[in-house]
DNA sequence: TATATTTAAGTTGTGTACAATTTAATTTTA
DNA sequence: TAAAATTAAATTGTACACAACTTAAATATA
């Protein structure tokens, strides 16, 4: 057994089915006019409204590198607004535009689309995120993003 | 169950991941002078030299848009060189260097390193590997790439 | 066999990722 | 409480990813 043969690697099928399965929400997130990452911000959003730069980038393992273009993107599309915390002008607080609320309807049909794509039965993909959950917590990344 | 829920998405898990292992690997790749996607294309070309590019990108799931730059850096590196396929002009056919070739070497305790780090025993390594191979065939992500 | 189609790389443009650094605000501590 | 340390965003620079398109070579077909 070569452990630098590529069947033997754990990391690359993460990082092949992540990128396949992004590729995947494309078809129904182009026509709301966000990417993925975008969409994972409005998630956050859609949870809890009026939060920092900072606790999105906690959530979701994103630093202010990613998350300030990202959020600049957001805010042409009309979906948020931001502004600094007068108790604590050091931070920036995001919040949903009307338009970026009434979005939240429109996504409601994705995962349930995404799921029909993916082709997994209800145990498939409990299974699968049990896995990722308990795997997620040995690599210690839900401390602070509370997706599991 | 809100389905819009972060913690109820399937793929943000994937993505973050896949994002915290690369990362985890930049400590043992960065005195080789390698990025992730950079060592990806090494174990393909450690396995079988003088492919096409074509054939590297059917193995990794990458388009010439994302293997013609990264190719360019390998070369300046060091590691690889590039020639046409004399017998089809399209192709472009990619080789080791002795340089390439030797730095297999270096990188064959990194797997082993990896593993130490994610702080996995061997049945949880297998377990989710079983996994992770299991639904790249149902994403169908196997066809070409043999990486299981 | 000339034309159409397909194929492989390359190019262009947009959008992440993230390390490293900078700036400004807040908190700690000597 | 003034200086040091910390913190949150922003900035800079490098490196993917990939859609869409271009170019050139090979193959198919009318």
């Amino acid at each position: 057994m070569n452990p630098l043969h590529l069947s033997n690697q754990l990391c690359f099928p993460f990082y092949a089915i992540s990128k396949e399965i992004i590729k995947r929400y494309r078809p129904f997130l182009a026509p709301l006019n966000l990417t993925y990452p975008q969409y994972l911000v409005m998630l956050v959003l859609w949870e809890e409204d009026f939060v920092t730069l900072k606790s999105i980038g906690g959530r979701l393992q994103l630093d202010s590198g990613t998350l300030t273009p990202l959020v600049k993107k957001l805010i042409q599309s009309g979906y948020i607004e931001k502004a600094r915390n007068p108790e604590d002008e050091r931070q920036l607080v995001i919040r949903l535009t009307e338009r970026g609320r009434s979005l939240e309807e429109e996504a409601k049909e994705i995962p349930a689309r995404i799921n029909e794509v993916l082709g997994l039965n209800k145990e498939e993909y409990d299974q699968y995120k049990d896995m990722l959950d308990e795997l997620a917590g040995k690599l210690d990344i839900k401390r602070e993003n509370g997706y599991c």
